[in-house]
RNA sequence: GGCCCCGUCGUCUAGCGGCCUAGGACGCCGCCCUCUCAAGGCGGUAGCGCGGGUUCGAAUCCCGUCGGGGCUACCA
């Protein structure tokens, strides 16, 4: 009768045994894998769990493994795929068997029903699984009576409508062409059971008791496997030897050893890794795909976050120790699983700015402007083709207090996407002029006849110096010409003896208000030998009207 | 509700019975530098969730409690 529900020339479990073989691997070498849905969204604890696959399995000498679980139709999306890879080809995340590669495929699970018929069709013969008809209304009436008498929820033991059934009334149901479903036939009794995590060592679970759904319902076109039964059959031929997941499987660990125990597989290791949580005003809660933008990996592509940052700040996160050793250092240390914790870790956005803001910093200003421009054709079209017109501006611009031979380089860009803000007044098609009796001037607390004065001056006389010092000699000069104070200190100690109402530091502003258009610039002279004289005029002569 | 995981400064953490008057990093605050920022230098703020035990001695071990997270699907 069982036979009879599979296609006839259904492999049997040896052929796959031989087709998937044991790998010939060094001693420890682990083999690892990352199973993302195609439901569109690509998490950021995801790439976080993708990253430690990928180090454990290199760092052994073993393979790490991609492998879609496509299994649920209803969640997949069109395209998801597309995005999937653009998001690990951002971040560098390459897997050493996917689609295109490796002797293990395919690594669709949807592509691998047969695998999957081959062995429910042995639990079946086996009677460690069996078909179940029961409908959702009766699955709901079961559900409702537990709740009622407090009884755990569940298909099992009295619950079990078609665990012992007469093979007749099953017989009965496949001749009236009823959908059913394949279940295991849990061998749970009231007993604990006992597993090793490798990040939490002993763990201690209440042992499966439900007879869990191993084979969707028959009415499907691909008769596909649940999550728990795809786990044991794929990570057994695909010879796994380190699962690394998240922590919520942790309760599931039971049911799995019992599939693996059932099939005769010996069972792989475990590391369940801690969730990535956000900060919330009553506490913390895990990252949510539908309100926290930060959940996805998008939003960081997005916001221009270097990869190599983002890699840091999660390797950091994942093993303290690397959080405190340089960015070059700490990705190419291996992360250790005993040194994960085992408290879910706050994404915390502030702290990977500030790390991204150190690594930009150790960036020439080449390599920045390469980056900003890839980051831009994506996500800002419109600065591309000024970036492209004014190349040589740009990269003036991002040598202003930055090289090699600086020793403290400017951290005022900490993402691709702060490269307007913080560079984007020193071209012309982006400099927003300041007008003199605006906000900007007035607050500077000088009178804007002065202010004007100040800045005619200023460009009758203006000598492009090359020497720093001399060359804010000449607001100095012209400060104190003007009744402004040279020194702060002096206008503090005698107020009266400086009409212009301000110092040095006032007058110097008048000359950053009209070169960059804000109170807060880089150092004004890198910024007026960046622009060249002629811009420099232009925009000193424009505040001078 | 049941079961599981977790709980050290705001954050990431070090700590595995005495080296702890709880250390570091980021943030925050102050000072210095100064043409404004960003930096940089120096200094500071701040924590073992709570309650019982065990012990000469507990952040470290045990119990309870509270809090957070997860699972409890023909979702993964």
């Amino acid at each position: 009768m069982i036979d009879a529900l599979f296609p006839a020339d259904l492999p049997e479990p040896a052929h796959w045994e031989q087709r998937y073989p044991v790998r010939q691997l060094p001693q420890h070498a682990e083999v690892t894998r990352f199973g993302p849905s195609p439901t569109g969204f690509v998490h950021i604890g995801g790439l976080y769990v993708a990253m430690i696959d990928r180090d454990v399995a290199h760092r052994s000498g073993g393979s790490y493994v991609l492998r879609v679980e496509d299994t649920d139709q209803a969640r997949e999306v069109a395209g998801a795929a597309a995005q999937f890879d653009n998001a690990f080809n951002y971040f560098g995340l390459p897997a050493d068997e996917h689609d295109e590669s490796g002797d293990y495929g395919p690594y669709h699970q949807s592509r691998r029903e047969q695998i999957y018929l081959t062995y429910a069709r042995e639990l079946l013969r086996e009677g460690k699984a069996y078909l179940c008809f029961a409908t959702p209304e009766e699955l709901a009436d079961i559900r409702a009576r537990q709740d009622a008498t407090k009884m755990p929820p569940g298909y099992y033991a009295g619950w079990a409508l078609w665990r012992d059934r007469d093979p007749a009334e099953v017989r009965a149901k496949l001749d009236e062409g009823a959908p059913y479903v394949v279940r295991f036939r849990s061998p749970g009794v009231e007993a604990r059971a006992r597993f090793r995590d490798e990040i939490r060592g002993e763990l201690e679970h209440e042992d499966n008791r439900n007879d869990v759904v191993i084979l969707k319902s028959s009415a499907n076109e691909v008769r596909l496997p649940t999550y728990h039964f795809a786990h044991a059959v794929d990570d057994h031929l695909m010879r796994t030897t380190l699962v690394i997941r998240g922590e919520e499987w942790i309760s599931s660990v039971p049911l799995h050893l019992q599939l693996f125990a059932a099939l005769g597989f010996p069972a792989p290791r475990y590391a369940h890794i801690a969730p990535l949580m956000k900060q919330i005003p009553g506490g913390k809660r895990k990252l949510s795909k539908r309100k926290d933008s930060e959940a996805s990996v998008d939003f960081y592509i997005e916001q221009g976050f270097p990869a190599e940052a983002v890699l840091y700040y999660l390797r950091g996160l994942a093993n303290g120790r690397l959080a405190e050793v340089p960015l070059a250092e700490a990705l190419d240390s291996p992360i250790r699983l005993t040194e994960c914790g085992v408290a879910g870790p706050l994404v915390d956005l502030v702290k990977l700015e500030d790390i991204s803001a150190d690594h930009i910093a150790t960036l020439s200003g080449q390599q920045i402007l390469d980056a900003v421009r890839t980051w831009a054709a994506d996500h800002d079209p419109e600065l591309v083709p000024v970036l492209d017109a004014r190349r040589d501006l740009a990269l003036a611009a991002l040598a202003v207090e930055r090289g090699a031979d600086v020793p403290n380089p400017r951290k005022d860009l900490r993402k691709w996407s702060g490269f307007r803000e913080a560079y984007g007044f020193f071209f012309p098609e982006l400099f927003t002029p300041q007008d003199v009796t605006g906000e900007q001037f007035t607050q500077l607390g000088v009178a804007p006849d002065l202010v004007r004065a100040f800045a005619a001056d200023f460009a009758e006389a203006y000598q492009p110096l090359e020497d720093s010092g001399e060359w804010f000699n000449q607001i100095r000069e012209l400060a104190t010409k003007h009744g402004f104070a040279a020194k702060p200190k002096d206008l503090k100690q005698n107020p009266e003896a400086y009409p212009a109402g301000g110092s040095i530091r006032e007058a110097s502003q008048i000359i950053r208000l009209a070169l960059t258009g804000a109170t807060r610039s880089p150092d004004l002279h890198a910024v007026a030998t960046a622009l060249g004289t002629d811009e420099v005029l232009r925009r000193v002569r424009a505040v001078a009207g």
